[in-house]
DNA sequence: TTAATTGCAAACACTTTGCACGCTA
DNA sequence: TAGCGTGCAAAGTGTTTGCAATTAA
């Protein structure tokens, strides 16, 4: 219950207003490892027995990630874009090409290669986004590879 | 028109039927130096007097992908993919959030890390895609940044 | 000849929007 | 109580597909 309150706050120090849907979609981004997409949780919220409808998913996950309280990712190749709670900190993503699954990498390789880029480039550099692909374990244990 | 044959060289060795659609689509995207979306495919052959249907243009796309003869690339929060030569080169980009343009960067500073992670995670590593972001010269100089 | 390719129109899948009602601050 | 949030149904957008006609091999 400490985590709704923490939530709330969470939603007011954006300037957003607290409402039962935006917290439940929180709550739930925060507590899965994966990014999810939008049917996954308006699923999630409809078997824990909070009535929403999916637009209001697809209008709370918009407005959540205007805020940066949400990041979203669309991988080649899928239609549904998939969102995870921002907790700020820098990652990248291992992902599976098999079952399409992420999973998050702490590590950043990147180091001041960036700076190095700008002064090549004149681009303002704001971030990047590494995505490494692979086989996870379990879809070469399933002799999943190559579907 | 040298390079034509060898774009139908291309299509032979890939196992494809030569269709002028086919060498037209190639041809564009080996001489255009940006990834460009299906509908500014379309509109340039039109221009070119090359009369075809925009589900062609997607049907050739796939099929050119499928072979490894193109990259594709969806940007978060653009909707239409876009799509690229492959010249088998490892490439990464620059992509500007204000006007979507990329541009490709020919270093890779990835060097062994993937090694690392193969040996830390367990999973069969097949590649990467590595995007810069940032606000390229021209958009610096409209004033664009922010939008 | 025959199997792959194409045009066209219709279907699709994901996402967005208009409007009337409900709820937060 | 003023204005943001929501449900519902309908629209939108990029992409895909079925089918008959065409074309490459």
């Amino acid at each position: 219950m400490d985590k709704n309150i923490e939530l709330e706050n969470l939603l007011k120090d954006s300037g957003l207003k607290n409402t039962k849907h935006r917290v439940a979609v929180l709550k739930f981004l925060k507590n899965v490892k994966q990014p999810v997409n939008a049917e996954e949780i308006y699923y999630h919220l409809i078997e824990n027995n909070i009535s929403i409808n999916l637009s209001t998913v697809y209008r709370t996950l918009e407005t959540l990630y205007n805020k940066e309280l949400l990041l979203k990712h669309i991988v080649t190749d899928e239609k549904k874009a998939l969102y995870e709670y921002n907790n700020k900190a820098h990652k990248h993503f291992l992902v599976c090409i098999s079952c399409k699954k992420m999973l998050s990498i702490e590590n950043c390789p990147l180091g001041d290669y960036e700076k190095f880029l700008e002064e090549k480039t004149d681009f303002i550099i704001t971030g990047h986004k590494l995505n490494i692909y692979g086989y996870c374990p379990e879809c070469q244990k399933k002799g999943l590879i190559g579907e």
